[in-house]
DNA sequence: TGATAGTATATTATATATAATGTACAATAC
DNA sequence: GTATTGTACATTATATATAATATACTATCA
C-alpha cells in the first residue's frame, strides 16, 4: 500500500474525531463539500480521506450515503508526531536549528546544496525557504554565489536597537491611552505575576527570553499596525539569534533584565508616561549594551 | 553555433573594452585572474569569454600569453540591450508591468503557472520571484492555494501613513542635526530648485512621483539605517501602486504636493524644527487622504 | 618556488516531469 | 430544480536532470 501524504492523514485524523464525536448519534457521515469546508482542505482531498476509510472499513459507500459500520479505534489514528508537515517545514526546521545552536556564525557561508543533503530536502526546497527567510536580514547572497550569515558587527548592533526603540517608544504611548477594559492591562498584570514568580525561582530563569518577548509583543500590539508587527517579529527574531553568545555571566544580566522589566511594567500600569518612557529607555540601552558584548563575545 | 549565455556575453562587451582602452599600448591580455576579478566572474566564465575572442581571431593564445590581433569592431560586441539578464529579472519585469498598469487590483487572484507561460519563464522561477516580492506585503498566499493581491482598504492606508509617520518623524530629527557639510543640504537645495522649475512647467508634473521618492529618501537616508532603509522601499513603493487609481483631479493634487513639498524643504534648509515637524505631518495627511480616495475610487 | 594555466569538482540557475491537491463542470439522484 | 457526486482539468508541491558558473585542485612554466 502506499504511504498516504501527510495532508490526507491528518484530515482523515480529523474525521475520524467528528466520527467519535457524533458517534452514535448518527450513521451517516456528512456531505463532501460540507467536510471539506470543516477539515479546510479540498474535496478531492475529502474523498482520498473517504477511500481510507472505506479500506479499513469504518464507513462504507452505499449509494450516495457514507455509512458508517464501527467507532473508530485508537489505532486507527494515524501517528504524525514526528512526521513533518511538509518540506518546507523540514528544510525550516533543520535550519533554525543550526542558527540557534551556534552551528552558523555572522560571516560564515553555506550552500543550498549542503544543507539540502542533510536535511533530506531537495535544492529547490531549501533555496525557496531561504528566500523567504532572508526577509529577516540575517543572511544574504550574491547571484551565482552561496549564501552567507550577515556579519554582526557594532553598527548593526546599533541600527537594530535604534529601530526597535523609535517603534517601540510610538507604540508606549499608543498603550498609555488604552481604556481601562483593554485586554492589555490584564496581561501586563499576569507578566509582573510572572516576572516576580521568576525573581523567587532563579532556577527557571530560561524562561526570561519567552517573558521578553511577550512583554515587548504587549507593548507593540498596542500600535495595531501590521507593519510594526512584521517588524516586532524580525527585531525579536535577530535578538535572540545574537544573545546566544553571551558570556559568562548571564545570571547577573538576567537578574537586572528581570528588574528593569518589573519596573518598566509598574510604571506602565501606574499609567505614568514620563516614568514608563524613561524605564524603557533604561532597558534598551541595556539591551543595545547586551548586544554590543555579544558582538564581542564572537570576536574573541 | 550555440548561443552564449548572457553572462558571457557581457563579460565579452567589458573585454572588449579593456582591449579598446589598452590598444595598442600593449598587445597582451592579463592573466584570468586579474581579468575575473576586474571583470567580476569566475575564471571558468573568464575563459569562455577568452574562447569566444579567440574564436573571432581578435586574441590568440600563445602558450601561456594572450596576444591581441586586432582592434575591436563596433560589430564585435553583442547587443544586449533587449535581452533579459536572467529569467528572474523577465519575471520581475513582467510583473511589476502587471501590477503598475493596473491589471493586478488588490483582492485580485493570479496563478503562478499563468504567469510563467505569459512572461516566458517556468514555474520554480515565478515562485521564487514571488516568494522574494511578498516581503513588500502586497501579495500573499495560502499553502496549496493561489497567490492574492492583499485587500486594500481604510485600516492598510491608515496603518502605512502611520508608520511612515513614525519613520519620518524620527528621521527628521536625525537630519536637523547634520552638520553644515552633510552632503543632505545640498541635495535639499538642489530638491528645492527643482521643485520650482516644476511650478514653472506644469506639463512635467510626471516627474512629481520621482521628486517625491527624492525628498522621502534624503529624510530617511539622514537615519543611516538598513532597518529603515528597508522600510522605506517597501512604504514608497506600495504609496506609488496605490496612487494609480486616483481620480481625475491629479493636476490640482499635484499642485498641492509640490506646494507641501516646498514648504517642508524650506524649513528644514532653515533648521527650523517646530516649523518642519508641522509641515512633514501636513503633508503626511495629505498623503493619507490621497490614499484614502484611491481606495474609494478602487471600490466604485 | 610562486604565479599561472589546465582540469576536475561543487554549486547555482534553469528546465522538465510527476505526484498531490484544488477547482470547475458534467452527470446523477432526490 | 437543487444539491450532491463523479470526473476532468488546473495548479501547486516536489523531485530529478542538465546547463551555466564558481571554486578547488593539479600540472606547468618562468
Amino acid at each position: 500500500m502506499s504511504k498516504l501524504s501527510y495532508l490526507v492523514q491528518k484530515a482523515t485524523n480529523e474525521t475520524l474525531d467528528i466520527i467519535v464525536n457524533n458517534y452514535p448519534g448518527t450513521k451517516l457521515l456528512p456531505n463532501d463539500l460540507s467536510l471539506s469546508k470543516s477539515l479546510g482542505v479540498s474535496r478531492t482531498t475529502v474523498r482520498n480521506v473517504l477511500d481510507q476509510l472505506q479500506s479499513v472499513d469504518i464507513i462504507e459507500k452505499a449509494g450516495t450515503a457514507k455509512k458508517i459500520l464501527r467507532k473508530p479505534r485508537k489505532t486507527d489514528y494515524f501517528d504524525l508526531r514526528n512526521e513533518p508537515s511538509s518540506k518546507e517545514e523540514l528544510i525550516e526546521t533543520f535550519f533554525l536549528d543550526l542558527i540557534n545552536t551556534g552551528k552558523l556564525l555572522p560571516g560564515d557561508m553555506f550552500s543550498e546544496l549542503d544543507l539540502a543533503k542533510r536535511s533530506g530536502c531537495n535544492t529547490i526546497t531549501v533555496r525557496e525557504f531561504l528566500i523567504k527567510f532572508s526577509r529577516i536580514g540575517l543572511i544574504k547572497k550574491n547571484p551565482r554565489a552561496q549564501w552567507q550569515m550577515v556579519e554582526f558587527d557594532e553598527k548593526f548592533a546599533r541600527e537594530l536597537v535604534d529601530f526597535r526603540r523609535i517603534l517601540e517608544m510610538s507604540s508606549l504611548s499608543k498603550l498609555l491611552e488604552k481604556t481601562d477594559d483593554d485586554p492589555v492591562w490584564d496581561e501586563l498584570q499576569q507578566l509582573l505575576t510572572d516576572h516576580r514568580e521568576l525573581l523567587r525561582n532563579p532556577e527557571r530563569f530560561q524562561d526570561l527570553p519567552h517573558l521578553d518577548r511577550r512583554l515587548h509583543l504587549a507593548i507593540q500590539s498596542s500600535a495595531d499596525n501590521r507593519f510594526i508587527r512584521q517588524f516586532f517579529d524580525i527585531v525579536s527574531f535577530v535578538c535572540h539569534y545574537h544573545y546566544q553568545w553571551q558570556k559568562g555571566d548571564e545570571q547577573e544580566r538576567n537578574m537586572v533584565a528581570v528588574e528593569e522589566h518589573i519596573d518598566l511594567i509598574t510604571k506602565l500600569l501606574a499609567k505614568d508616561i514620563r516614568g514608563s518612557i524613561m524605564s524603557l529607555e533604561n532597558h534598551l540601552n541595556t539591551s543595545r549594551k547586551t548586544l554590543m558584548r555579544s558582538a564581542h563575545g564572537l570576536l574573541e
